[in-house]
DNA sequence: CAAAATCGACTCACCGGTCGGTTTCCGCTG
DNA sequence: CAGCGGAAACCGACCGGTGAGTCGATTTTG
């Protein structure tokens, strides 16, 4: 590392601390009743400082979202890479969701609640992340069917109401006050899912043999 | 209770418009973004008016809130008292919510989506009201354990992540610009939800015969 | 007529965004 | 190395729109 940061470093360092101030104000408070001196204050910098950086709020928020979707598209991608069986992709993807958003209270909030109250434009972005995953989810159980793992189903509803679930879980716990990790209870919606398409965990305990 | 009719009526029936404006207005603006000259306006009266009948903003959508709330509770527990299998119960529990807010889309819109975006004391009393329901649902599970119809599981969780998943589709159509109706899907969540417990349809064919 | 209900102009706090000025940083030159 | 010039980064007072809530006047009702 070169003594003097570059101008670019300095640059990213504060974008950073924005969009970390930015996550945890409009957690605290929701997007409409965020104020943008109070993201910059939080953020150890002004308001003309931030408008330096962002050109307005909503850029903000998005920035945010899209920085906590490639997060969750990058340890979803690599989670699943180490699974062969279908139905065992499909829930390394879900688990990984939830383990994920479980250890980053405050971006699940602004992904999985206030987005939602913010407006159309950011109800799309997040809807869109969703429906990625359920792609995901629904190419494995097609995949699952196929080979004759589960029964015949309708892979799409139950895609999306496997990552609906998900999502209420989170939602749930993300608002909660400091209830126990999600990773506690998962086991046991795991096991549910599983068996709601009739793929308990004995059956495919044949391949894999890594913890 | 004296039966002073007639102001009364005049006052119950502008409460009533006021409600119902404050619902739709909530549901296309969001809470944040509603203004109550337009929600006034869309109730055929005036800003005055509507400060007579609501001390505030947030009042209305309270009021709006129970509302919803109480037409839930009464539909629910009627479909629940027509039924004797706790499986069956906790299913029509369910089901009703989904057929009530499936043909109320405003309010569904008002109570799933834009309450949670707009500040604890609204998230509160929805989370409140889903509390109820899951209690509901944890009761027939339990008792649906206690008589061996389902395997043993843990309750509460499963009873949450029903509501939950329930809450997510519904949320997901809330949202949609004019899919068809929920009820459409239904049958295959519901299939999913009683075999997560391992409660196949057939198992429980045996009592029950109106349609 | 008195109480209930309604009206809408007005007030006022708040907040997103602007902008001119200031400081920090870095390359360059002598 | 001093020091200088300019760009990048930062600052915060200020502006302007907005909209919740107020209130005295007015109409309706019993």
């Amino acid at each position: 590392m070169p003594v003097r940061a570059p101008r670019q470093a300095r640059s990213r360092a504060r974008r950073e601390q924005l969009l970390s101030a930015a996550a945890s104000v409009f957690a605290r408070r929701g997007y409409a009743d965020a104020a943008i001196d109070e993201i910059a204050r939080e953020a150890e910098t002004s308001k003309g400082g931030l408008y330096f950086h962002f050109p307005g709020k909503d850029a903000l928020l998005l920035a945010v979202l899209d920085k906590t979707a490639a997060l969750l598209r990058r340890k979803v991608e690599r989670a699943m890479a180490e699974e062969h069986d279908p139905v065992r992709r499909a829930e390394a993807a879900l688990g990984t969701l939830i383990v994920t958003l479980g250890s980053h209270r405050t971006l699940a909030r602004v992904f999985a609640v206030e987005a939602n109250g913010a407006g159309p434009a950011f109800r799309a972005r997040v809807a869109g992340v969703e429906d990625e995953f359920v792609a995901l989810v629904k190419q494995e159980l097609d995949a699952a069917v196929a080979e004759g793992a589960i029964d015949p189903i309708d892979t799409d509803t139950v895609a999306h109401a496997w990552v609906g679930m998900l999502n209420a879980v989170l939602t749930r716990w993300a608002l909660g006050e400091d209830r126990r990790s999600i990773e506690r209870v998962y086991p046991e919606i795991r096991r549910m899912l599983l068996r709601s398409v009739g793929a308990d965990e004995r059956d495919e305990g044949s391949e894999g043999s890594h913890g």
